[in-house]
Order: C-alpha cells, then structure tokens, then sequence
DNA sequence: TGCTCTTGTTTCAAATAGTGAAACACGTTA
DNA sequence: TAACGTGTTTCACTATTTGAAACAAGAGCA
C-alpha cells in the first residue's frame, strides 16, 4: 500500500461513483479489498466531508453536493472552458450541429463542453461524461497532438473494443492513423464508435504544438462528413 | 486537530478552489495553517489524486478534471436533477422566464440546474453556483419545510448581509417570513437579494413533508411577481 | 562573481491517525 | 429461540503523517 490515505478515501469514492446508485456498505466491501472497519470509517470521513452523503433511513451512500460545488469552480477557472465557450455556441449556430469540447483525462475523453443544435441544452447530464479516445474524433485528435511520453502513457489505456466494423483495433493502427491526423490537422470519426454516427474534430494547441483539448463536429451518416468542414 | 488526513486535503482542495485561478504554494500557505512541509505534500497527494492538476512551469496548481468527472456520476445519480430535468425545461417555455432547481448545502442553496429563457445554455457556469439561502426564494421556500433542527443548524449559518433595502434581516424575521411561506406553500423574493429582480419558488417536498430542493422562476421587476404564477 | 532573499523540496525522529481482527449490537429470518 | 447478515465499536499494533530544520535552486542586486 503506497497510495496514502487520500488515495484510498478517494479511490472508495471513485467506486461509489462507479455503481451510479446508492449502495450499502456490504456493496462496497465486496468490490474494494479494504476490511469491513476500514470502509466504515473511510465511508464515513467522505459524508463528514460532503463527498458523500448518508441516507440513515436506506443506509446507502451517494455522492455528494461538494462534489458539485467544486467542479463548477473547476470549470470556471478551467483555461478551456470559459474561454471555449463563446467559440463553440457560434460553431454550433453556424454549422447547425451538435458540437463537443473535450479535454483528455487519464487517457479518456472527457467531455468538457456540449452544444446540440436541436435540443439546444445538455449539461451535468453530457458535460463531465467520459468516452474512449481511440474512436472518436475528439480522442484521436488530442492523441495526435501529445508528446512521446505522454503518448506512450495513454495509449496503455486504451481498451480496444471493437464498437462498429469500423473500430480501429491495436496500437499500430492506431499510430498510422495518428500519423496521417498529425498531417492533415483535422481528424475524422468515421462511425468508428457508433454506426450511423460520424464526426470532424480539431485539436486545441498550445503555441508550442501540445493538444490541450478538442473540438468537434457531430453529424449522422444522413449527411455527408467530408463537407462538414 | 480532529478532522482527519482527509479532512485537511479537502480544507486545501477548497483554499484552491476558492481563489479561483491556479495558485502557488506559497499563496496557499499563508491562508491555511499547515506548516510549509504539510502543504506540500497535500498538494502532491490531491494532485496524484487528479483532484489538482500542477503546471510544472508556472509551479501552480489548479483545479483538476476528475472533480468534473466526479460531479457528472454525482448529479446523474441525484434524486432530483435527471427527474427535474423535464418539469424545468417544461416550466421554462411555458413561463418564458428563467427557472431554477436548487437543493440545501450546508445552509446555502446550491443551484443544481437553471434553463433561461433567454439565452437558453447555462451549464457548469452556472450549475454548481452557491448563493444565500436567507434572500432567495428557493433559499426560504426550503428553509421553511425544514425540520426544527435541521433549520436551527442552517440559521446558525446564515450572514444577514444587506444585499438590498428589503433584505430580510436576523433569524426573527426570517422565522416569521419562513412561517407565512409554510401557510401559503410559496415564497417570494421581493428584490431581497438583488435590486429589481424577483423570484417566486416553490419547495419540492418529501412524502414526509420534508424539503430537498426548490424551483424557481425569477423576472425582474418591470413584469408583476404576484401574477407570475 | 558573490551575497541575500524567496520559494520549493527533502530528511528524520516523534507523534498521530489509520488499521483490522474480534467482539458487540440489532434487526431479520428460519 | 437460535442463527444469520449488517452495521458499529474496541483496542493493541503499525504505518502514515507531521514539522523543524537542513538543503537546493533560482532571482535579483551590488
């Protein structure tokens, strides 16, 4: 054990967070490898905290409030989010589509930002959500942007499910296609995570070439990808 | 001392959180009362934890994105937000003013969804804001389905600043405001917390009775309050 | 170049907070 | 009533955290 105890408090949280409902605490023993008196207490530094909360009547755990209030503070001091924002509303009225701001979290898509064009709002219900990055547009256009290292690191995380037909398999293919994403600038999603679903994305760079974030364009196979630029 | 390791991390988290742009160490440390080695190393735990994210060349630390992630899984799983979600957006075309879900935080109203009427998109900048439960219309619509010790904790934690010429002020006012909302099931807010801007906010209440969120429409004055609903 | 001031990082013994097996409490089921 | 499943508490043991002080690294400044 070399995570400390914050490490552990949080990776309890993390499996509260996993179970998208309110557990019990036999729940959560089950799936961490703590001891019954160590969850407890663990259990009960988060609700101290507001991290979670307690439901004495169920005797179940769900996530917190603070958690709320926080990332609303992330995002507001976030460099992406605010400075985005006006950006990606204007795409979206111009294009008339559903647009993404992404960021790249622990080798995972992470979106930051959602304008859709018909039903104009989506919020903590899209916003937050997290998605793979080796198939979708956003993913691999941050991905082409990264450094070695860095690379290296989130390709390790990549799951390689095969979604369509078209899902890229492997960390070859994926580097070829990275390649060719890295010289056209642009990156296409050519309904390589859902069928049907096909998408335009460009990487956000830092003045010294790092991707910092992701925008894209999402559209149905109904109307044509290629033009969408 | 009595808090916990984690209860000292959170106090930093929210020393960042609150100065709302990526601080350094030693702004931190001269708020908070940890020696300079503690800090430290707390900073370095919560960013390991990707609660903070560390900018190696500006030696700042900021918000970091699993805060996002984590409010994402924590208003997907509320008991209010997703099933709120229709009645607000239904509310807010038919009233054509702005609407508000809010829910009790520590004695404060934590705004948990908003639809404008206007400009239709509001998300993380504005979902996730705190506000005054004691000169709001959702703050005393809640405050007044509370139980007697729940209310006393949260009037223990009201400021009483006079924000406008109307504010209501001290925990005698309040109660005999919160008393009339509980006969009439509806608040108000008469230009109390800001200057030409109303609101009219029912409790959204337990089969119990027991308030756990409010909605809110508000308007500024140049439309009566009393016939919006 | 050398000096000083500031800020970040590491060390190490001492103190504290966290650990977990086992006992306990308490409601439920057989 | 007995047996069981859960949640909670106890207590001796341990590992993590603590913080003063030393160290490193850089930014002015003379």
């Amino acid at each position: 054990m070399s995570e400390g105890t914050v490490g552990k408090a949080m990776s309890v949280l993390d499996l509260v967070a996993s179970k998208g409902r309110p557990v019990r605490l036999v729940e959560v023993q089950d799936e961490a490898d703590y001891p019954k008196a160590t969850l407890y207490r663990l259990l009960q530094s988060l609700v101290k905290e507001g991290l979670l909360t307690f439901s004495p009547e169920r005797q179940t755990y769900a996530l917190g409030l603070r958690l709320v209030r926080l990332a609303h503070s992330a995002w507001s001091q976030s460099s992406l989010g605010p400075v985005a924002r006006p950006v990606i509303e204007a795409l979206a009225a111009k294009v008339g589509e559903t647009v993404h701001l992404a960021q790249l979290d622990q080798g995972q898509v992470l979106y930051v930002d959602k304008r859709n064009a018909l039903r104009p709002i989506e919020m903590f219900s899209q916003a937050g959500k997290v998605g793979p990055a080796y198939c979708t547009g956003v993913g691999k256009a941050m991905l082409a942007f990264l450094g070695e290292a860095e690379l290296d690191a989130a390709l390790k995380r990549q799951a390689f499910y095969q979604h369509t037909r078209s899902t890229l398999m492997g960390t070859e293919a994926l580097r070829a296609e990275l390649a060719a994403i890295r010289a056209a600038g642009v990156a296409y999603d050519r309904e390589e995570h859902e069928a049907g679903i096909i998408c335009i994305a460009v990487p956000i760079l830092t003045g010294a070439g790092r991707a910092i974030g992701g925008l894209s364009v999402t559209s149905s196979v109904q109307r044509h990808s290629l033009e969408a630029l």
